[in-house]
DNA sequence: CTCTCCACTGAACATATGTGCACTACATCG
DNA sequence: CGATGTAGTGCACATATGTTCAGTGGAGAG
């Protein structure tokens, strides 16, 4: 906290205002300053919403949920001190059995909203963790990793890191879930630059995407993606379903990719139970990173939970095309299940 | 947040521990350990007390007391962004009535208990404020002033920080009040050096008095004490139940004093409405800092609350003898009130 | 000027959290 | 060996918090 005098109102802490930028909702201070009354009487002073309300002239309810939106805003922080994790033992089997370098599990629930926020949680962590460490983090597009940028708090800002997404974007409406809108989304979160892709992810024919991808902006971002150190994408399964890329496929290209062995797939690039790249007739319309330069960025964190994706998580990880983890608790005892037995 | 890896289990964040010697149980990290994922489920993941339980096999009253251990322990910190107070504009008018030169209010409770804990925690607000810009900070006793202690939490350490207590101790057993655990306990939070001075505050006579007071350890004491940038102490009223000193006095006593204009004390010397010092056979059997040497401390901040102590907060602060007050709401109120009508 | 929309409110309800108390298990002392 | 203390437990209750829903008023369109 800024050693600032309580009474010295004409200096305000601007540390709200310098990462608002990542809030849908910038509003004035005047605006916010009852919360951070509100919020101290409450996690200080242990005032009850009740006695707050009667105090400042609120009801109840309105204090309750002003301290609701301070959360939500950022206006109160709760910091957890030591590393302690909740599944610290499973995360350290995990990466014994996988050789992964990390690996952060979430708790898992009946509800998947539920499941997928806190699976966010825990990837908010990991790139919290892992951000600072690098320049450049190459983004794949999931709805997994999507549930990361709701979860990043105001934080250590890193003008020096760059998000730049790993493959283009689908046409029409994207409801928070455009590559466009991650990667600005963890830029405002670190401060940091933001690349983009100007191109559709999947082009309607090979040579169409042979020629988005031969653009000068598409392959300075697709060049600029393959020399990061850093990659997070989800892992998707080859079945309906299971998320937008397998929704999005025919029964014919979803066929043609089971014969020849696909089990999931990064960013659209389908790979098979060794880890190697599967062609198909999807694959050549991809407009993004191949999975061979995906593969040599050094630290590659692979994002997903659910049944429906444990086969295709267990490739990319025994095969160490990804070599980082973020999952919840019963994906993770499910991969370890699994794969001891065998398989 | 350190950025190593949840799995690195061999290396873990000491933070916790480095702070614990101001703790009064220091345990294992081994003990500490489900704190912080309990801590981590609830507070980061959202999940409820039940549901911590049922996952990790404790009851969920269990749960709830290990949450509570956990932020009494300082493993959860919560942390208000931005530096609205809750009583700001009531700041900013005592501050510019009394000419101070900063002011914490608290908010007040019908229960003295609760009052005390809050005065207490917005006390602990001000040293958090004060002490990273000052090297040597004279403490007060006084059970207000005690009660910061109990408020501050683990934070920025000053190791070239010293705290040295204005007045000598009273004798028997002391329940968390003597000036030596005031010392020790800001010293722990800071991790400051800490002094003492080895006399009674009271001596049974004057001659007593002048001999502890020509003591080698004692003058080492009282005059590193006169050198601090900071003061910080209570502001005792003259009437009987305002105070320790107030009680131990004499009616005899009380009565000489009141005779002679006194109308509150700080570290047991006693002043007048003008702020003159008041001579008085308890006056000469002190042993601690005299008035004239602690007005010369640059920054001297006044704690107390109640209307007992409203005649003696408003001529410590009117006549400048203090220049910054820590208090609740009611008495900063009354003091406000019963000033700006003539008085 | 009236209608419609929408953001905001608090009452009532549903859920989550906190606490006094009686009980247990184990240690310490006579 | 029993008596006595002490720390820890969970039940049942008391309190606090969170959410739903049916109003309400004010801004903007017609």
């Amino acid at each position: 906290m800024s050693p600032g005098l309580p009474t010295q109102m004409g200096e305000r802490d601007d540390s709200a205002n310098r990462c608002s930028p990542m809030r849908t909702d910038v509003r004035p201070m005047e605006t916010r300053e009852p919360l951070g009354r509100v919020a101290r009487l409450h996690y200080q002073h242990g005032m009850t919403h009740q006695e707050i309300g009667e105090l400042l002239g609120f009801s109840r309810v309105k204090v309750t949920r002003m301290l609701a939106e301070a959360r939500r805003a950022g206006i109160v922080e709760i910091h957890i001190h030591g590393e302690a994790t909740p599944f610290g033992e499973l995360e350290a089997e995990l990466t014994g059995a996988f050789g992964l370098a990390g690996a952060w599990i979430a708790p898992s629930f009946s509800d998947p909203e539920r499941s997928l926020a806190s699976v966010g949680m825990a990837g908010a962590e990991c790139l919290t963790a892992l951000a600072p460490t690098v320049r450049t983090v190459a983004v794949g597009l999931s709805s997994s990793v999507a549930a990361i940028v709701a979860h990043l708090r105001p934080q250590e800002q890193l003008p020096e890191l760059g998000f730049v997404p790993l493959a283009g974007s689908w046409g029409g409406a994207s409801r928070g879930m455009s590559p466009h809108e991650l990667v600005i989304g963890f830029g405002a979160a670190f401060g940091a630059r933001t690349y983009h892709l100007p191109a559709p992810i999947l082009a309607k024919t090979a040579d169409a995407a042979t020629a988005f991808a031969a653009d000068p902006g598409v392959r300075q971002t697709l060049r600029l993606a393959a020399g990061a150190e850093l990659l997070i994408a989800g892992v998707g399964a080859v079945e309906a379903g299971s998320g937008m890329l397998a929704d999005t496929l025919t029964e014919r290209e979803r066929g043609q990719l089971t014969k020849r062995g696909a089990v999931g797939d990064i960013s659209a690039r389908f790979f098979d139970s060794v880890g190697s790249a599967v062609e198909s007739t999807v694959d050549e319309r991809v407009v993004g990173m191949s999975l061979r330069a995906l593969a040599r960025i050094p630290r590659r964190v692979a994002v997903g939970f659910g049944d429906q994706k444990i086969t295709a998580l267990r490739a990319a990880l025994r095969t160490g095309l990804m070599n980082h983890l973020v999952t919840d608790v019963d994906t993770a005892r499910t991969l370890l299940r699994t794969t001891r037995k065998g398989n």
